[in-house]
DNA sequence: CTTGGAATGTCAACAAGGCTGACATATTCT
DNA sequence: AGAATATGTCAGCCTTGTTGACATTCCAAG
């Protein structure tokens, strides 16, 4: 039964298979920003605050324009989380050595602090969550979310990725 | 190197791997999304009318405090949506038949319409997603997740799996 | 029967964080 | 000199989350 021309079984790409898969996106993503949320709430930041906090931290000295197409939001919805950070000291923006009109973006001490707390708790869950699984497990969550992506989101991740620090 | 006292590698537990897991959440979920999004503007509905849809379509009859448990979110906030697509007609409220002061919800046809447009979107890059990445990879996908929840978000996870329609 | 509590709905106000459009400034490229 | 680029800023709008207050309706305990 569903077998297909190889005599590989299908049934995992039937539709109730599908539909777990969906659900299970759902509520894991929320288990994955609960802990974040919970610190940020605190101290009256959001979500938004957080991924420009990671991906600033993922790579110091990068644009304004870089940081608008890793997030997808425009300038104006990240400047505006941009200047309270800046104002906050947790970022600081240093005008551009070669090009002066860009931007060059960089955490400062209480930034970098802040950024440890924030990824120390999702890291936590997520290593509990790696540890129950399994190494194999954990390769084809991989690879299932990055099939998952979009093409432009997939070359992002993958700069990072690779191009990312030791 | 990195062996643990059974002799397995434990070198996907180390933080590289777990922020390279972080990511991949990050930018998958954009793509998990990115379909329903695109159809939902056009109708001026969003990501919280989907939700909702969504788990009125797989638990018809259900509460509205149900649906506060499952979408985790105030009533206040989800009455506004509810509200949005009664008037529309895609949600019908019935008064509860042994508990009066109980709303039951249903789709109507034309909810089931659009339902059905949403899910067969999003499954639709489930579907290729699973399968690029094949069978053990998905099963591994599933598991990560599900370790990756909230316990509560688990209980529910799984009384909507276990119990779900056939 | 009355009263307390539970479930629901509604109104108002507010905030975060998306969006668009328009415009200013500085800088670089042609 | 003029066009293009990178950034910042102002104003306004939308969705979707929040809290607080209050009305209604119903069930169940006293």
């Amino acid at each position: 039964m569903a077998e297909g021309a190889g005599g590989q079984s299908l049934l995992f790409l039937t539709d109730e298979q599908l539909r777990k898969g969906i659900e299970a996106m759902f509520f894991a993503y929320r288990g994955f920003t609960a802990d974040p949320d919970r610190i940020l709430a605190e101290k009256s930041y959001g979500r938004a605050h957080h991924r420009a906090i990671h991906f600033i931290h993922r790579s110091p000295g990068t644009t304004v324009n870089n940081l608008l197409a890793t997030l997808g939001v425009t300038k104006q919805s990240l400047n505006r989380v941009l200047r309270s950070l800046i104002e906050d000291g947790l970022v600081e923006s240093r005008v551009g050595r070669s090009d002066k009109r860009e931007r060059n973006l960089y955490l400062t001490t209480t930034g970098q602090e802040l950024e440890r707390e924030l990824s120390d708790a999702q890291r936590e869950r997520m290593r509990a969550a790696y540890r129950t699984a399994g190494p194999e497990a954990v390769a084809g969550f991989r690879q299932v979310l990055e099939a998952m992506m979009d093409e432009d989101m997939r070359r992002q991740y993958e700069r990072l990725t690779e191009g990312g620090r030791k």
